[in-house]
RNA sequence: GCGGGUGUGGUGUAGGGGUUAACACGUCUGGUUGUGGCCCAGAAGAUCGUGGGUUCAAAUCCCACCACUCGCCCCA
């Protein structure tokens, strides 16, 4: 088609769609309202500096690549969020959250913006639904972020689902273990893709999560991170296993598993289903402390994030049926002129009485045939035949599109009698 | 930013140089006096992604661009 289209990586979320958002968002915001979080929404625009200082100290490409930047006047650049995680703790500083009973849980749903290349599951413009704990470093509250994850995933109807679960240490232990992988990967320096050896040089952690072929043979024998662990991050990657073994649960200690937004430290984890293109992943999530970045004090944090379209992508790859959006089971058919005076009125007494109704236009005669079929279209359950015959008797000819009798009602009884019949 | 695939009415497809671009579904109207689903009849709707080029002639061949899509980077 000709025209002005859809930006790239823009979608647009039909009629259709929506009772999946609905099933998720109800079901996301039913689970953390039970877990003890609080609804918060941020905004979208946020100084550029904040993402700079929160973000971009962990991922440049985000920032200097990927971020929708808009150039204001006074030279304080505005950028669309890419991720929620230095709003909210921007929010937290700000606020005052630090006086808050400790710790404060919140959540929140919105669209993410990154200027990336669509692909399946992946798109510029994204909803995630986030949850964060903040201020409490005791790795109970990792596993109610976590389980908080991952029972989302299993309400909704998910299976075959997989904790991918690592530590990435901490300022103090990663840098010694950095240079000992670094140290091993050398050795294969040669092997390597071309990106590969960039990351080596750059970042040498994100080598394990390369996806080239032969990396698995490659990295056989290199270095864990969770073997290389400061006592802190031991005990807490510890007593973490505990509570999730505690709790049943399945989980694989994933070395290879590095986030790519790297201000996370101790924990990180994913969980994994099955089906979603390249796109495995459901969310993303993890331990970090971005406040000192921003200019707060430490507020030890844990949570993670979630991209809708890509848990709606896997619900309707699973054949997960959401329910049937409410459409109105109520149409009224008249013939013009007065009797869609008298049409228009009853529509919005039906509609005051909470009544889902629709009312057949026409602007100039239309035939009841095709009213009829409209209505057999919108599958109502009545449609309401109101002509002149009706309206002088103050009748309403009551007609079942599921079978059964056409009825005459009083006018004045139409309400009562259609909430009887459980409209 | 890099690579592969694809681009014909709203949707799914057919047509592969020659006057009115076909089919199905969908949409709308009608099938006598005010009544659905089936059936029948009819209508609307595409300058064949965009722009160049080759040719007497291009939806059909060539080039470029754009978009969509799958993957890489990165990430939910």
């Amino acid at each position: 088609m000709s025209g002005i289209q859809r930006a790239t990586g823009m979608q647009d979320t039909l009629p259709d769609d929506w009772p999946y958002w609905d099933l998720v968002m109800n079901t996301a915001t039913r689970l953390a309202r039970d877990y003890g979080f609080d609804r918060i929404d941020i905004p979208i625009l946020e100084y550029t500096e904040l993402f700079e200082r929160g973000v971009g100290t962990a991922s440049d490409v985000f920032v200097q690549k990927e971020m929708y930047t808009i150039a204001e006047p006074n030279g304080k650049d505005l950028s669309l969020r890419p991720e929620f995680t230095a709003g909210v703790t921007r929010a937290f500083l700000e606020n005052g959250m630090g006086s808050w009973s400790q710790p404060v849980k919140l959540f929140m749903f919105g669209p993410i913006f990154r200027r990336e290349r669509p692909q399946a599951g992946r798109y510029r413009q994204h909803s995630q639904f986030n949850a964060e704990i903040m201020g409490e470093m005791d790795p109970a509250s990792d596993i109610e972020v976590m389980m908080l994850a991952m029972n989302l995933y299993r309400e909704l109807g998910y299976r075959g689902l997989a904790f991918q679960l690592n530590s990435t240490g901490c300022r103090a232990c990663r840098p010694a273990y950095v240079a000992k992988l670094s140290a091993y990967l050398r050795q294969f320096e040669d092997q390597l893709g071309d990106v590969d050896k960039e990351r080596l040089a750059k970042n040498p952690l994100r080598v394990l999560d390369s996806k080239a072929p032969g990396m698995d043979e490659l990295l056989a024998d290199a270095p864990h991170l969770v073997d290389h662990l400061c006592d802190d991050c031991a005990d807490h990657f510890g007593e973490l296993r505990q509570l999730l073994d505690a709790l049943d649960q399945r989980y694989t200690v994933n070395f290879r598993l590095v986030r790519g937004l790297d201000y996370y430290e101790k924990t990180v984890f994913e969980v994994w289903a099955e089906g979603i293109g390249a796109q495995a992943a459901l969310c993303g999530g993890g331990r970090y402390d971005l406040s000192p970045e921003i200019g707060g004090h430490s507020v030890p944090s844990v949570g993670f994030g979630s991209g809708v379209e890509r848990i709606i992508l896997g619900l309707k790859e699973a054949g997960i049926e959401p329910p049937a959006a409410v459409e109105p089971p109520v149409l009224i058919a008249h013939f013009g002129g007065v009797t869609k005076v008298a049409a228009t009125q009853l529509a919005f007494r039906l509609r005051h009485a909470g009544i889902g109704t629709w009312v057949a236009f026409a602007s100039g005669r239309r035939s009841m045939k095709s009213q009829m079929r409209e209505a057999d279209k919108r599958a109502v359950r009545y449609v309401l035949v109101l002509g002149e015959s009706e309206i002088e008797k103050g009748v309403i000819a009551v007609r079942p599109m599921q079978g059964g009798e056409q009825t005459i009602v009083d006018s004045t009884q139409i309400v009562t009698w259609l909430k009887e019949a459980g409209c």
